[in-house]
DNA sequence: ATCGCACGTTAATTAACGTTAACTTGCGCG
DNA sequence: CGCGCAAGTTAACGTTAATTAACGTGCGAT
């Protein structure tokens, strides 16, 4: 135990990483539930139960793929709120983060909502705690950004759009063309989805700052 | 072969619209391969392979789910479509029509893209012809609504822009509070969130147009 | 050289699940 | 009355999947 001969740093990329690359695209493409170990662990060309040499169990991996995916996106997501920039710039930080984030980790993204309930007790109150903390920064940021929803009644209004964006930009992985050669009918290219998306989020936002201007933002408004 | 002596129509509900509703909620909980046809048989009291007298198979439950409410929602679609009106009343009637759907059909809305992967191929098609048919109807509503978007070379915006919209509007299953007598924490009742989404879907679109109007809205526009 | 461990392999174990078989029951109708 | 069928029941079957056991192999360090 003394310095660290065994630890494969140098390798290209480490057969846990690829593992959780792998697994990643799977589920992704079918669900925790619809692939086998024995998939997986063709996928990194090792077979079947080898794979417990790496990760406790299938349930681990799902795990390991949504605790660290939720630490990212709460991570960056703080790096970004702390620029000291106004809030305007702020919120657009944090917009391009979540995007780039979506167009670049498909996979991941689309674990993080479908996947949550495929994990053990423990592992999901993790998960929840850390995207809790995430919505919470959105909704901060909002809020500053958009006087009208700093007002205390128009909270869960904020709330609301926070997680109407997330869906927004998270509807990438069913809108981009999967194969890069030819668009499958004629998508846009990675950065113009990253723009338009980017326009979408603001435009929903200003909306959800005006709509609350107008007339009740509380809790029960009977009628029209 | 006479009359129709053996349908119970004039029951309260079905035995097999009582396995859909069932079905769906358990699907949507915890996913199709998630639970077991025991379970759904207990749902609706009686247990397991009692089922097999209403539907052919484990199978043939999610696709008459999914096959079923895409075509309520393109069927829906249309005829609010049909309506004569400008382009922008048009727009705001498929907008509330699909509002509505989320907030009350909640379980289908979820199953409609997390479970279309578990469909045998025959049915899969079926499914993605219809959600087609009600993307094209969105989308020749929100070119018409914004002439910017009628750009040929804007259909791809237009056509990412409206599954976006459907992401943010579909997000309402995991922003609204699940119990209706005390919210979790002080979530919007249903009105309220209908007319923010519907608001929000708006200004998702109103920044998909001027986003469009501006710089190069082409395939590929180098540089920043 | 050889000990020991990281990393795999294949075979066995166990549990769960979808589906089918065989059998019961209650009710409408000639 | 008693036929016949819709609608259930429980038991059995066959498959599949996750995990564990038992067993190899190559290499780095003493």
């Amino acid at each position: 135990m003394d310095g660290m001969p065994n630890v494969p740093a140098a390798s290209a990329l480490p057969r846990r990483d690829q593992i959780r690359r792998e697994a990643a695209r799977l589920f992704a493409a079918r669900g925790f539930l619809g692939v086998g170990v024995d998939e997986i662990g063709k996928a990194v060309g090792i077979s079947g139960p080898g794979l417990y040499r790496h990760f406790a169990g299938k349930d681990a991996m799902l795990a390991d793929l949504l605790i660290n995916i939720s630490e990212r996106l709460l991570d960056e997501g703080r790096r970004r709120a702390g620029g000291g920039e106004g809030p305007a710039a702020t919120l657009d930080a944090l917009i391009s983060g979540h995007v780039d984030f979506a167009l670049d980790d498909r996979d991941l993204i689309t674990l993080h909502d479908r996947e949550l309930l495929n994990l053990k007790e423990e592992d999901r109150r993790t998960v929840r705690r850390l995207q809790r903390g995430y919505v919470e920064l959105w909704v901060d940021v909002v809020r500053q950004a958009y006087p009208p929803l700093a007002d205390p009644a128009a909270e869960p209004v904020a709330r609301a759009a926070v997680h109407a964006v997330f869906g927004l930009i998270n509807s990438t992985p069913h809108s981009l063309g999967s194969n890069p050669d030819q668009g499958e009918r004629a998508a846009l290219q990675r950065d113009g989805m990253a723009a338009l998306l980017h326009a979408l989020a603001h435009g929903a936002f200003t909306a959800a700052a005006a709509s609350t201007g107008a007339s009740a933002e509380g809790s029960a408004s009977p009628g029209a």
